[in-house]
DNA sequence: AGGCCGATCCTCT
DNA sequence: GAGGATCGGCCTA
């Protein structure tokens, strides 16, 4: 069963999204920013980025719905500080010592609704992403992998593993906590942005967070069914 | 001041 | 399917 590929053939591109996309209740713009395109300028200037395939909406203290898996569900801290500012910035942390991992603001300012993003289907900057990876090297993945690489135009299953997960998908675009968290995404200079170039996801599918302990329950995870780059349960029961 | 633990990933059985 | 790596933030004393 293989999967639609949704990248463009030609060169990547895209508008940057407004400010009021996320604005609203973060449980209907987490489903909306899949297919959306998250972009890092590198210091070179060189782009990585690619599709967003699966996200994770973390409820703010607001919220009637209790969220007692979000960061910001105690309120303010030093570390979560972004979350309670305004929509459309990476708040970026660390975790279990090894890596990193990116939500999106979203909602007013002091609310502190986000989206974690979970995978993304690589489109840009695939050689250097997978250096930053670590996967560059030792068979088995160099060599099968790259055929797939250099164009545009495949999410075959060896690039997902590139940003298939919250925690690589940070490694390989190389995004930290002292250099990225707080960026405004929606802001023309800026290092990291998120891109629309108008691809539309006709079905999106619902189910349960992964690699939480507190509010299982919720269905607030979305992601692009049957997508090969999406990570862990393809349905609500799994 | 100290202890606990996590929105993870990788390797090995 | 299980366990280890590894550390900053937050809670308790």
């Amino acid at each position: 069963m293989e999967a639609k590929i949704l990248s463009p053939s030609k060169k990547t591109s895209g508008r940057l999204l407004k400010r009021a996309f996320f604005r609203g209740p973060v449980e209907h713009v987490a489903p909306r920013l899949l297919g959306k395109i998250l972009v890092r300028r590198t210091e070179e200037g060189e782009l990585l980025g690619g599709r967003i395939v699966e996200l994770e909406a973390y409820l703010g203290p607001h919220n009637k719905t209790a969220d007692p898996a979000a960061h910001s569900h105690r309120g303010p801290t030093p570390r979560n500080q972004v979350l309670f500012g305004p929509p459309g910035h990476a708040y970026v942390y660390s975790i279990y010592g090894l890596y990193y991992c990116m939500n999106i603001t979203c909602e007013k300012t002091g609310q502190a609704g986000s989206v974690l993003l979970r995978a993304l289907e690589p489109l840009m900057g695939l050689e250097q992403m997978a250096r930053n990876r670590g996967l560059v090297g030792p068979p088995p993945f160099s060599q099968k992998a790259r055929k797939g690489w250099g164009r545009g135009g495949g999410a075959n299953k060896s690039a997902c593993r590139l940003t298939s997960g919250p925690g690589r998908l940070c490694q390989a675009l190389g995004l930290t906590r002292a250099a990225h968290n707080g960026l405004d995404l929606l802001d023309p200079d800026s290092p990291l942005q998120v891109w629309d170039d108008g691809v539309r996801i006709p079905r999106v599918l619902v189910t349960r967070r992964i690699g939480i302990r507190h509010a299982t329950e919720l269905p607030l995870r979305f992601a692009i069914p049957a997508h090969p780059c999406v990570s862990g349960a393809k349905s609500l029961t799994g």
